[in-house]
DNA sequence: CGCCGAGTTGAACTGAATCAAGAAACGTGG
DNA sequence: CCACGTTTCTTGATTCAGTTCAACTCGGCG
């Protein structure tokens, strides 16, 4: 849990209280490589918080599989359309290896911003740096290339392509693996 | 300032308190065709609502003017990246029409929503609407041609394209005016 | 040793951008 | 109300980045 509480630490200062309560409702979980964490056009009732391990959001176009976002260790998993709006969203989360989470439901989490303010805070920041994040990552789509965004990729998270194949990472780029090679081999 | 205050409704069910409080920051301009709601690259320390006329959010890329957004009357206009981070973006915002507009301040949004809690969850509510949105936006991108987006651009704001112009709008879409011009004449 | 998944390389194809005119609409002043 | 210039929109020809399809390489591993 302590790895949890530190990573959102920057967002808000919980007071004791808060933190307490934020804890009671934690539920943690271990799966192995494989497992579905959210299952494609439901609604998905929870964040995860990545303790170890890795996930990969997907959804599919076209009738392929094409990679929404990775959440490897520290950082959250969400299908965040579903979550906030209530409704299925098309997109899946899975395990790309034997991974260990914390779970933050719903229900528990708007309970909580009802009975306390500073958590209803936290939560709003939390919100807010999605969006920041969310705005980001429509601008990169926008203004960069694909090899600039897969060079930042690289240094958002070192190291994490070798855990991932290629495949992956060119769809989640949103091109083909061909042309991910290429650009790979072009320097 | 009923139209503001109808507008947000369904967002949260505000205290009269709360209303009130909301009210006393609120401030009305009324600006010509032409003006700069917003200077690119500085820091967008204001919510917009317009009450009448028409605002559009843009950036330059490579050089040439790119519409990231359309704001009729009855919806929010705000370079939503910058507000929320407090650095300046890239994105300005100028007055397609003379307008009437209503500010929400940064800091006094700031200020009640820590001495509020029906505030904090009013705006915690507006936030994740914009997540939804962006979310979607986003989506809309990948997930659908330009030909799809103009339909839902012109059933979402029917008649808005009969105020703002071709290259506009193309740019808004993501290509280019020729591009649109004959996307519309194929049927 | 041969299979299998992952990655690379090659060649043809395609949708949209670019470049370049031309047509239509608009508005301002005479 | 018309003439003229400017802006907006359309149409055509060419080009190009990236996809598609297909074959090939490489490195495990039964």
């Amino acid at each position: 849990m302590d790895t949890f509480f530190k990573a959102i630490e920057p967002y808000s200062k919980l007071s004791t209280e808060g933190k307490r309560q934020l804890k009671s409702i934690l539920k943690r979980q271990e799966r192995p490589k494989g497992y579905l964490l959210v299952k494609h056009d439901t609604v998905c009732n929870n964040i995860f918080f990545v303790e170890k391990g890795l996930t990969r959001t997907y959804y599919y176009k076209n009738g392929r599989d094409v990679t929404d976002w990775f959440s490897p260790e520290n950082t959250f998993a969400c299908s965040i359309l579903s979550y906030l709006s209530r409704n299925p969203d098309r997109r899946g989360i899975e395990l790309l290896e034997d991974s260990c989470l914390i779970t933050l439901q719903y229900y528990e989490i708007e309970r909580l911003c009802l009975q306390h303010h500073d958590i209803e805070n936290f939560v709003r920041q939390i919100i807010s740096d999605g969006l920041i994040r969310m705005q980001n990552r429509f601008d990169s789509l926008i203004f960069e290339t694909a090899e600039q965004r897969y060079k930042n990729f690289n240094s958002a998270f070192p190291f994490l392509h070798q855990r991932i194949n290629l495949g992956h990472i060119a769809s989640f780029l949103g091109i083909t693996q061909e042309t991910l090679s290429r650009i790979r081999a072009a320097k």
